[in-house]
DNA sequence: TTTAAGTTTACTTCTTTAGTCAAGATCTCA
DNA sequence: TGAGATCTTGACTAAAGAAGTAAACTTAAA
């Protein structure tokens, strides 16, 4: 596990989730070409991970002229740890070996652990990753 | 980041140091095919987390007959944090790419999410790992 | 001096990550 | 209808890391 350590999958997710909400409203929807040049992602990567995400019905897409992509749903609908499902589900997956003498005391530590951080991934939504003063995130 | 999912290398630190707290104030030394032994680790694999934990001087050793391995301190002086730290301690590092348009909010809440996760290790040291009764554990 | 330890370093194998690429499907508009 | 824009799908690759194996080297006690 690499709890704080995020994969680039998943920190590009994030932030081009962040980037659809903040268009959402609009009629036009958003084209990868756009979403790469403005979260600074490889356009050819991030078009597997558009496709993660809409497998797991957090955007919705269109195809053909006049097509791109958005939200499925209100920013404040989409929880982060849908994020994670989506695109990296290992990231809260717990599998201990449970052997040798120390086996079980030691899952069920690193198992308390994994509550924890869960629980704080699912306090987050979409919503406050697009708050508009930026310092309010420390009273959060 | 896999912050539930555990490398084998950090299940094998604690399982080992575990063992070693538990066979804390004999006199003589534990030997690294006993340690593998009791904790089903190989013990090819084991000589190499000894050694970084030696390094990180949570542990000493003694070389040549009657050598062997113990802990350099009282188990509840050693956090589940220097564990962490001395065998895989990319798990509590934070990189974040603060890049396009919403890097730095991104960036931010996963910051939060690492500073909950890491006071959350900091919280147990090497004596929770080898209590007596283990359905204490659950009011920790 | 023999032997039972730990020490150090190199190597292998397998899986995952990150990324690239191209052919195919679909939709709109002229 | 057909041309072009746009998403869709799947195959492929290179680099890095995880897990484990192995063996030569050093040290200390009997």
């Amino acid at each position: 596990m690499s709890a704080v350590k995020l994969s680039h999958k998943l920190e590009y997710a994030c932030r081009v989730l962040a980037q659809l909400a903040r268009k959402q409203g609009q009629d036009k929807l958003a084209h990868i070409d756009a979403l790469a040049e403005a979260e600074r992602i490889p356009a050819n990567y991030l078009v597997q991970i558009l496709n993660e995400l809409r497998n797991a019905g957090l955007i919705l897409s269109k195809r053909g002229k006049q097509g791109g992509y958005a939200l499925a749903r209100a920013p404040e609908k989409i929880t982060l740890v849908e994020i994670v499902t989506a695109v990296d589900s290992e990231l809260l997956e717990r599998h201990f070996e449970d052997q040798g003498h120390s086996g079980a005391r030691v899952a069920q530590i690193w198992g308390e652990i994994g509550n924890c951080f869960e629980d704080k991934v699912r306090g987050y939504t979409l919503a406050d990753f697009v708050v508009e003063d930026p310092s309010e995130m420390y009273y959060i």
